[in-house]
DNA sequence: CGTTTCTCTGAATCACCTG
DNA sequence: CCAGGTGATTCAGAGAAAC
């Protein structure tokens, strides 16, 4: 058994193209598109369990948060300088901190995943605690600001960037990742670590009687750039700190839904007007490339079958060092090598893994081209 | 009030650049252009208190690999799997890492200071420690690699910079910057926290029988920056993961003393080779640190997600026969077409390339414009 | 001898489904 | 939970080899 049963069962899958099971609605009670008002870490309690599918959070890292920073007994954290009082003023950060990503994780599905944003000041102890709960981070990204501002006083280098955490829930979860997308976004190269992107300023800057409503604004580029590569369209937003609200006027213009949490008013406000004012992106507009792995899958065997590739045809790999006979069943024979494109060409090369897709050339009117040209052909064929 | 709000007003604060009195000698006693074998922590126990101007440590990342990795055309990555590099857990890595930060902070003077490099696997562990045990974080510095080794699962973003952590050995110590040096190796502009330097390879990486000597050896180019920047000539450097002495080589090449902790036997002899084939600095040797400035290489995507095109928009060629639309993702989309702006532009004409920058236009106010002349304002809004 | 093409490699937490 | 099968996936630079 084998090969045959396989490849018809795959067969019918390439012709009833697999669609995704659909995503499990979010429950009807979330918040979407509302911003929760009061302490973030109380707001956070009061959404569901496995939830949302990303948080994004832009937390303080200048513990301007008035009284709420108190010691555990409840006594207010003074300014001091002795060393003791240090560590005690880190201990109070990073409870905090701690509380709040507790509460991030347990609203994440488990497939979610978390982003933060922060600087030297804060981000170590957040990456340290947020891999001491359990999270497991899958990248830290540079922000590289093309515009930053300088060093005035000359006594260091020029701070010139921000530090974001990619984190999936634990070890082994999963977690999405838009490769393709993000690929294309950066003009067919991988997407690396370093993003150079402006600092928020111009018309994209909120301002009120010609000051700036929020001190650490974001640039709606890099929420631009996290969701499209973290997110789908419908998927969950959730942003603790929601600010002004760049992490809801991306989400919106992208089709994800947003949930935010936010204490001052005056933000609250300025985020909800300036949502409102931003327009979603068409359908057609919205459609990303897609990624083969979400193609639906094609049996090599199909293509013999619809009479793509007759039985017979000798295949070769780039450099003509091997060939192979195709077999009416979708397999291929080369000596004493029987099996699968994959497996003949793995045995061949005696390599550890072969993509037969790839590895194996046709020959067509002088010049050769690989097998995955003729597959691209029958997938628009099959198409519709 | 809060913790952070000191770190605020330590910002304020910042020392005017230090004139520096003339030196103390360093002890006759120390151990000066010796590698001291055996760990690292019981080594540095043997060095005084208040003796070393400067620790550089490139500590084990702690990088906790899976199984193999291949490259797509099936060879095999050569992954750090050196017995040095495994920890049982990260409250073992935090202990032996408390452990020897506390041991340099003893041997530090006053107003020395410490480099850490690292990775996401570790980065956070190590800043936050140096925080906890008093050490005060003056820049993180991103080394940017210009030639990374890209992620070849498409798994997540490539992995293309490494951390460094520079620090005072408290809030209120007075530390050396040599600003000036800086901004001129800069094209007198002030030196940023973002650093683009090639990885170690070429006739530098130290190979024999053909193998790389150390798995994870530095570029010369950073060290060189490190010891310009934060030492003076005479400067005692200690360097607790000596390896194959990389910060050796450039101490001498730049005149500071060096001390060295390294406890494999390979290494320390490979490392005295190399230190001793070292020449006192050249002025050759200046000119390649100089930072190359290029044209910054532009994604249409970029334009996009900083919102210089919408999602949406037509585009036209210059005679109007064929039309695309943008997509979120920066990709076109004509017709069947779908892919880069180049691909795209490519595929219509069927031509055999196509530079999609100057073929595609969009409408403005009545005319057409190509989209280099959006790309252009790009640049000059992003510039420095 | 110059130019083009090929080969190799670098601190990497690098799959997913079915039975 | 594990085993096994399928098949998706790479960029820059150096140096060697081929033309």
């Amino acid at each position: 058994m084998g090969a045959l049963t396989k490849i018809r069962k795959a067969d019918t899958l390439a012709k009833a193209p697999v669609v995704k099971a659909p995503k499990a609605k979010a429950p009807l009670d979330l918040p979407l598109g509302k911003i929760l008002s009061g302490d973030c870490i109380e707001a956070m309690r009061s959404l569901p369990d496995n939830s949302v599918d990303l948080v994004f959070a832009d937390p303080p890292y200048n513990l301007q948060l008035g009284g709420d920073l108190n010691r555990p007994d409840g006594s207010q954290v003074d300014a001091v300088t002795d060393e003791w009082d240090r560590f005690d003023s880190f201990a109070t950060y990073d409870k905090f901190t701690r509380e709040w990503l507790v509460e991030a994780k347990r609203v994440l599905k488990p497939d979610g995943a978390l982003w933060v944003i922060g600087s030297y000041h804060n981000i170590y102890r957040v990456g340290a605690i947020l891999q001491d709960i359990g999270f497991w981070i899958l990248n830290d990204i540079v922000w590289r600001k093309s515009n930053p501002m300088p060093n005035f006083r000359g006594t260091r280098f020029t701070n010139a960037h921000e530090t974001l955490l990619w984190a999936s829930t634990g070890e082994k979860a999963r977690y999405h990742f838009n490769y393709t997308a993000m690929k294309t976004l950066n003009d067919e190269l991988q997407m690396r670590s370093d993003w150079v992107l402006p600092i928020c300023n111009g018309g994209e800057r909120l301002k009120k009687d010609g000051h700036k409503v929020h001190p650490t604004q974001k640039p709606e580029a890099l929420l631009y750039r996290v969701l499209l590569a973290t997110t789908e369209k419908g998927d969950v937003v959730l942003d603790p700190f929601f600010g002004t609200g760049t992490t809801g006027a991306v989400a919106k213009r992208l089709g994800r839904n947003w949930i935010g949490c936010e204490r001052e008013d005056g933000y609250r406000g300025a985020a909800l007007e300036r949502i409102e004012s931003a327009l979603p992106l068409d359908e057609s507009a919205l459609k990303t490339m897609q990624s083969r792995k979400s193609a639906p899958r094609v049996a090599f065997g199909s293509l013999v079958e619809a009479g793509f590739i007759a039985p017979g045809t000798q295949l070769f790999d780039k450099k003509r060092r091997f060939s192979a006979t195709v077999r009416a069943d979708g397999s291929l024979e080369s000596g004493t090598e029987k099996g699968s494109i994959h497996g003949v060409g793995k045995n061949l090369q005696g390599a550890p893994s072969c993509n037969g897709w790839t590895y194996w050339h046709l020959e067509h009117e002088g010049d050769i081209k690989p097998l995955d040209a003729l597959r691209q052909t029958y997938l628009l064929a099959i198409e519709d």
